[in-house]
DNA sequence: ATTATCCATTTGTCCGACAACCCAATGTTG
DNA sequence: CAACATTGGGTTGTCGGACAAATGGATAAT
């Protein structure tokens, strides 16, 4: 039956469990409740919005996926903010399932991290260059490929923090994250690219030290250049979306806990 | 009590809801389950993982957030691929509740912005020049600020897509997000912003359509330059945090429909 | 063949219940 | 008196069952 045309659209009324979830999620971002604070117990949202409890336990779990409330140890509700590197692995999940190249990917992070480093070489400090050292450190006694892969991760991942810039921190990190595996794969095949790297990463932080930002820029291309060149002669291509397997082994442990 | 010293840690049992999470999470990670296709009923999953099904709702609602299954109009689930713009959505407002200041938003952007550009120059094809152009007229028209500020946002988005650069167009969102609410101030402030800001994306294109990607970096550097100076000029102070109207206003509407 | 009607499924919501757990207040012991 | 052990109330995680509303598909009527 289609009646005479219709003059009205349907109205829709979302379910109960969203709109829990949204008005929780207005009064955190108008800062009525503040990151810290303690949520009412579930009982007392049943009581406030009028619903089932587990009506509200399901719009909890919204909110709790999107990181704006977790639980402490004892389980207890409290808002909090939404963390950087929680972000990040989502992000990265994304840009797998939509079959993101390693060329785009190369690409993004030739912008990404040389702007970075630049910021970075700006604002460095010396405890900053401390910390970097202590990495580059470990790095040079690391035991195998898999601890090179993630110093280097953390290597950059303290760049970024450095650059005192947390929009350019939280831009980089998908793109980082999806790298750490083919570096592995490159240390293993490419017999300089431990040297190569290591070489970067000295040269990084000596210009970082004296706040060279030039040096500091265009030794983090090379390094990035690096990666590539390690990438193709590792046998990889780089027009290859990023395999699905990268994302499998960065745990879901994170996600949910 | 405290007894002998302890030799074990405790064991910890993640919830079963977060379990079915992560189950079908992994499930769609290794390509079992690939976008559109139908996942069981709850009745089904209820079998499947022989729990509750309130407790299959709650794990439910923790991949539905997270963009991974979602609920056509009959509400049934089916698997999905994570948006780009519900992603860009929560990080935006992530970098807001962190409070991250419009310093490090136009320094972020200025480095995201001309990196898309170049590509995007390089790549643009005469379709999407006719798009930029299709843009730029509606801009020459719109009746006020409001409109003026979304179209750009448009523009800067259409220029992300151009590029052919998924993780550049992630990158760039958040911020390209937050700066919306702030170009509608200028406009309103300042008496030539909207000229200047219609004569920069003029010449972006142009140079698009030319491939010529050093004059649309420039004029790229000049745009985000411009924003910087109008945003002064309209009285406000760079290093001020993000107010968090900007993310409200956004909706929570797109968050979990 | 098209339209209208009916029925089985499925989701959203509710109710009530209970074990495991946490925290704090209480009692106990050195 | 202080440190410890115990107890009890409150909270969360999970369960079972129930029902109205909406949906989709099958069936009947035109």
């Amino acid at each position: 039956m289609h009646g005479a045309d219709d003059r009205f659209e349907r109205i829709q009324v979302a379910p109960a469990y969203q709109q829990v979830a949204e008005a929780i999620e207005r009064e955190i971002l108008a800062g009525h409740l503040t990151p810290g604070e303690r949520l009412g117990t579930e009982a007392d949202l049943v009581r406030q919005f009028g619903v089932n409890r587990s009506t509200v336990r399901e719009g909890i779990r919204l909110l709790e996926q999107s990181g704006l409330i977790r639980r402490d140890q004892s389980r207890r509700l409290f808002v909090s903010l939404p963390r950087y590197n929680r972000l990040a692995t989502r992000m990265s999940r994304a840009l797998v399932l939509h079959q993101v190249t390693f060329r785009e990917l190369w690409e993004a992070s030739m912008s990404l991290e040389t702007a970075t480093v630049e910021a970075a070489a700006e604002r460095a400090s010396p405890e900053d260059i401390a910390e970097l050292e202590d990495n580059i450190a470990k790095m040079e006694t690391a035991p195998d490929s898999q601890a090179i892969a993630e110093l280097d991760n953390d290597f950059h991942a303290m760049i970024a923090r450095i650059s005192r810039n947390r929009v350019l921190q939280l831009a980089r990190e998908p793109a980082g994250l999806l790298f750490t595996p083919t570096l592995k794969i490159i240390l293993d095949e490419v017999a300089v690219a431990g040297r190569r790297n290591l070489e970067a990463h000295r040269k990084i932080v000596d210009a970082c030290r004296r706040h060279d930002i030039e040096t500091a820029r265009l030794w983090m291309q090379r390094h990035i250049t690096d990666w590539r060149r390690g990438f193709e002669k590792a046998g990889q291509q780089l027009d290859d979306p990023v395999e699905r397997t990268y994302v499998q082994h960065m745990g879901l442990g994170g996600a949910y806990r």
